[in-house]
DNA sequence: TCGGGCTCTAAACCTTGGTTTAGGTAGTTC
DNA sequence: GAACTACCTAAACCAAGGTTTAGAGCCCGA
């Protein structure tokens, strides 16, 4: 990238997203801000790993640049610990001295996008759209995911057992007999069930239960 | 990789498989056949992409090793080819002279691996194993949807109608009003349609439509 | 053109699900 | 300990789903 003489022909298409820089160069680091705010995103700029992990996450869609070779913790090392961590940040990785093997490890476990300096300002600001929008996708499934725990909260245990007998297609009687209560009863907890869970009818429930149980999946696109 | 000099310490862990091998440097495509077919994999060499074309590929897992750099198309174009067919051989790249960009841009379009000349054997063998391994789920997918697509051709129009309705979580009276016939015809309809498709339960059923409905989704794992 | 097969239609009958009402028990608060 | 709350239990009644049987229309090959 080439400090200084930024153009206005580069353009983003996203709506606001804060992008998070982690690079030990300060005048990259600086005319990398420069850039991103010009294209109306929030910047937040670190020196190092130590001062990333030292700041508080924003809460909007974020997407982090980082150099791959950075003073004490590699850029490698800190996507995994970043992955394992379960924050599932997008990274797009830049580097002056990369190499094809740690290329294919960066984008294995997902990077966005991994750019050899000098990259084109347009590059850089493509990749940051894409981080920015699975960002979005990402805090978008969380959202869901907590809005139908929320849903299941309020279930008393025996509601919460029978929505997942019910879901798993068996029959009240079925269910009844499993767990030693009458048919009856059976009914009465199915009924107040739905009403909590707000689903009306036996289709929804199971659409409900299935997204709830594909927690750990996570489907990406391949631009 | 080292010609000649293959040792019995590299392992693979699958099943059998077929590997396509695309390289135009004879004694590197013989000398990894040898290797592969150590390895119990059955290989098909082939000296140039129109070969490979006109050859017919094998109803069984398979993975292909694709030099990027060939005469006439570039691997990397290739890719896109095959990826556009919607054939989803899982591809391996192997370059003597690649970048960066280069690298990105195969794994971005889902290449499983993308090694440098001189690589280690054991590292081509586990790119294959996970190569085959991607090709056994992804076809053991389409088999999936192959079988599920055969259950929905013995249904009738009407049953089809009224299957899609029913798994959208319609009643009865609702759907007979909606097409402008008795409850009386769609629950006949409906209680063929459930035996033809064989399932027991409106939650099987909708399982299933679930999963028909998600063709075009691929869910990638990173290793 | 006549039977045979397939589809759509529908009524009758039975099973299952859904809702309301209500009693019982345990824990909590005042 | 009385009142309150939350939960589990169950019967009774009504609504919806499931199954069988059967007739009407249609196309096709004998």
């Amino acid at each position: 990238m080439d400090l200084g003489s930024r153009t206005k022909s580069v353009s983003v298409a996203n709506s606001g997203g804060h992008v998070l820089v982690v690079d030990d160069d300060e005048p990259f680091r600086a005319s990398l801000g420069r850039l991103l705010r010009s294209m109306g995103l929030q910047t937040h700029l670190f020196a190092s790993i130590a001062d990333f992990q030292g700041a508080e996450l924003p809460d909007a869609p974020s997407c982090l640049v980082l150099d791959v070779r950075l003073p004490g913790q590699s850029g490698l090392d800190f996507q995994k610990d970043v992955a394992a961590k379960g924050i599932g940040l997008p990274i797009i990785f830049i580097t002056a001295y990369g190499d094809i093997p740690m290329t294919v490890q960066a984008m294995k476990r997902g990077a966005v996008e991994f750019l050899a300096k000098p990259f084109r300002d347009q590059d850089l600001l493509d990749a940051v759209n894409l981080g920015l929008a699975r960002d979005r996708a990402r805090r978008e499934k969380d959202e869901t995911q907590i809005a139908l725990r929320a849903r299941l909260d309020v279930l008393t245990p025996r509601e919460r057992v029978i929505l997942f007998e019910v879901a798993k297609g068996r029959l009240n009687k079925q269910i009844a007999a499993d767990i030693g209560i009458k048919e009856a009863t059976v009914k009465v907890h199915r009924c107040n069930m739905m009403r909590k869970v707000k689903v009306a009818s036996l289709a929804e429930l199971c659409r409900m239960v299935d997204k709830l149980k594909l927690l750990p999946k996570d489907s990406e696109e391949i631009s």
